[in-house]
DNA sequence: CTGGAATATGCGCCATATCGCATAACTGTA
DNA sequence: TACAGTTATGCGATATGGCGCATATTCCAG
């Protein structure tokens, strides 16, 4: 599985993919996050710095959510322990 | 289950609970990543925009990464599709 | 209670995310 | 080809993240 965590461009491929599936264009997508087209075009190119504020609310309008999971092989206990 | 796509101060309050898990200070996790003493707290009491690579750096330096997934409610099936 | 570590807060500075607007480049379709 | 929709790029302006440094506040062992 590709380290999402490492290499954040992939978090735009991701969202592209998404996006698309959910038949929105970019300026759709803006508009339910209030954001510009032109910034879910940088995003999903692989703006490397983007606010979290501006990632969370782009999943948020695709009803996706993000997880914090441990990094190593991961026991399932060691999950819970974290939510 | 908390909606951290909807509350990004919990990501702050999970930082801080798994540095503490993992015994170390605000500076010494500041000194892994990069990132100052300072900025280490106020993210982890809330700041509401920090840049994702801020994030993320501070999450690999805890042995942590992050996973999107839908947010409706999650069939197996629905997950894999994204990864 | 005391002292030292840990954490939070304030200010000036620079880098940059996002904005707004314009426009170019690309994609498909007739 | 030509055209419509979509996506990418450029520029100036504004907001703010993170830095460095200083200091205040909180926490905890003794």
């Amino acid at each position: 599985m590709s380290d999402l965590a490492r290499d954040p461009r992939q978090i735009g491929n991701l969202i592209r993919r998404m996006r698309k599936k959910r038949g929105l264009s970019q300026a759709q997508l803006g508009g339910k996050t209030g954001l510009r087209q032109e910034t879910i075009s940088l995003i999903e190119t692989g703006h490397p710095a983007a606010r979290l504020q501006t990632i969370l609310s782009v999943l948020a309008a695709l009803d996706l959510e993000f997880r914090i999971v441990p990094r190593s092989k991961a026991g399932a206990a060691d999950i819970e322990e974290i939510f």
